[in-house]
DNA sequence: TTCATATATAAGCATATGCTTATATACTAT
DNA sequence: ATAGTATATAAGCATATGCTTATATATGAA
């Protein structure tokens, strides 16, 4: 016969993120777009501009993707002229560090999303 | 004046895991519930009926989430008696493996839930 | 100012998701 | 067989999600 019996007793003072703060920014990395987003982030800042020749969906869709990853402070943005780069804000989240330490580079990424080359310009 | 340009070219024989298998199965951390089944099963296999002890969901939510994950080949079972236990099976998801290593033990995710002890029978 | 470009927001819609209850299936013991 | 326990499946429902189109806002150029 098993018995499985576990006592549980956490310190106090230790800072453990909640598990469904962590599972809430997981989820983000759960769409394709968001994944792909932050894959190429690992290389570069973007600009929202080239994310919108990249993806085939809307330029609204790729604001609202944005937004969400901002909102929960994955990526944080820089505006320069009229344009907005992102670039990832991920230093305090080793569970998607680890994840993006595991993605293919740029160029692979790219070419999952049939695009063989990109060409925007941002002055 | 920026341009960004990117040429691609990726090698054929290369064993890239699609970018939107990758965003599915990391979808299946996105969940509290799966995010903590998972990061229990680093220590050992558990029973449904541990499972069912320990989440205040109902017994078929538990299935449910348990067949998710062994869809996408992330955990497997093994049956005995009339008791089902259940084991991680992600030796080829590194990035899987990546964030499980980043997530706290059982003693913490079970403090996380609110479960002081658990104290299930399975012969 | 006026126009063009870049980005964000609002509203609506179709589908996905996670849960519930009810029921089916499987295994054990009497 | 019959009952009890463990698990899975089916159906239904409320909410979340990702997209669209339409519109608003912001910046730079003429």
């Amino acid at each position: 016969m098993l018995i499985y019996e576990v006592e549980v007793e956490v310190e106090g003072g230790e800072v453990v993120e909640e598990l469904s703060n962590i599972a809430d920014n997981l989820k983000l990395l759960g769409d394709k777009t968001r994944l792909a987003m932050l894959s190429l982030l690992k290389e570069r800042e973007w600009c929202v501009c080239e994310f919108v020749e990249i993806f085939d969906i809307s330029q609204p869709a790729i604001s609202q993707h944005l937004k969400k990853l901002k909102a929960q402070g994955i990526v944080k943005e820089n505006k320069r002229g009229q344009w907005v780069f992102y670039s990832l804000h991920i230093e305090d989240k080793a569970y998607i560090q680890a994840v993006l330490d595991q993605m293919p580079d740029s160029k692979t990424i790219l070419s999952q999303l049939n695009k063989t080359q990109i060409n925007v310009v941002c002055e």
